[in-house]
DNA sequence: ATTACTATTTCCCGAGTAA
DNA sequence: TTTACTCGGGAAATAGTAA
């Protein structure tokens, strides 16, 4: 049922009884009873292991001594490595889409001491009064988007006053067109479809690039890989 | 060349491409190419792990997306926690051996403020005068042996008074018995040879274990695993 | 260009068994 | 008990090719 067979099954059983650091010995039908394969096949992949330069083989009598080569065990460390680079770099969320105005009631919002001295405090900067409405243009983009609403871990709460209730939001911090900083919100209660995120800036980020309803943009996230791990354990998805 | 065949080595490349976090898009050709096999193996692969419940892939048109499901995923944190315990978890060395008589010099050494007050300081404990010879009675103690002397990290320097000059020596902190602080000695210039080493401790180990001549004892130290992947790195040992 | 079928070859596993 | 051979069945890889 394992993902692994065969030769690297045996090199990797043979490391963790640290034969990269001495002689381990071993009898082909251990070998065999714990790896779950024939007495026989035990004793082919061992042969097959030496000659490919993998460990070596002391046969004291009946007794068999093997220990790992170099190349044996830089092939584990090269397996290790890649896998730390699997579970240790960021991974980078991409989301492209196109500007569109909307109610401009972004402004507004932003500018409520409410919601501004949230931002200022949560977000480490003093926002531009004014969101960017970005409609995602791709299924791939929106995907990122389910992820990032999941991803999002700076929270914004909603408040009351006299007249009316304010709703709460989540955001994340991303970077806009790959340089600016800027956080992607995710409103609790929008007249938005999923395809559309709103962002927040120090800058004005319309002005600043010129931006036409229409124009391309991109939005970058960096999300460590244990995210998605954790995540994963939680749900039971399939 | 590389351990890894088949299924697996297709979910590791798919996972540095973070397969894991969002699908991603592949054609069988480019699969082949970059894991060094058929196209028609490829191809077979992915149905197969498709099958085995290790990916999910969407077929858009002659666009292919694939992303890891949580049992794929899951395979490979498996391997990962594995090379890390291997990587990552201290090896225990140990030496087993018989007491012998020397023709005990080495009270009258170890009282030399010389060396007195450097085994006080660079091993943290105040020497009982007197150190206790062990024979390794074993080829893997005598192996083991040749590696903690590689390993051996506290140096005591030699010295020179009036009459006449005293050599150096290396040495590693160690478990007597499993129990008690103590520290193997690799001296510079000894009469004695590799099959012999000589430990020094808080305690009188004679008579706190009314050891005898011929008794067996046994010395573990606990090595980091990078202590023998430096070591490799730097050799051209095959 | 794709993917993936069928046919063929090659490789691998393990039963039987010798030393 | 060991290890490791031969050999038959079957799985895995690829070539050829269809769609």
């Amino acid at each position: 049922m394992s993902l692994l067979k065969g030769r690297e099954n045996i090199l990797i059983f043979l490391a963790e009884y640290a034969a990269f650091a001495r002689e381990v010995k071993i009898t082909t039908s251990m070998l065999a009873k714990q790896l779950d394969i024939s007495q026989q096949t035990a004793s082919r992949l061992l042969i097959q292991l030496e000659k490919d330069g993998y460990i070596t083989r002391r046969i004291v009598g009946k007794e068999t001594y093997v220990k790992l080569t170099e190349r044996g065990v830089n092939e584990l460390i090269d397996l290790h490595v890649r896998l730390r680079g699997i579970f240790e770099r960021p991974v980078k969320i991409t989301l492209e889409g196109r500007v569109f105005s909307g109610l401009g009631e972004g402004a507004y919002y932003i500018s409520l001491p409410g919601y501004y001295s949230q931002i200022k405090e949560r977000l480490g900067f003093e926002p531009f009064l004014g969101t960017l409405n970005v409609r995602l243009s791709s299924s791939a983009a929106i995907e990122g988007r389910l992820l990032l609403e999941k991803a999002a871990d700076i929270v914004i709460e909603g408040f009351k006053d006299e007249k009316r209730s304010y709703g709460g939001a989540k955001c994340i911090k991303a970077a806009f067109n790959d340089i600016d900083e800027c956080a992607i919100f995710f409103i609790e209660r929008t007249h938005h479809d999923v395809s559309v995120v709103e962002v927040v800036s120090p800058y004005n980020l319309r002005e600043k690039y010129g931006l036409k309803d229409g124009d391309k943009v991109r939005l970058t996230v960096s999300l460590q890989p244990t995210f998605f791990f954790n995540n994963l354990l939680g749900t039971s998805n399939v």
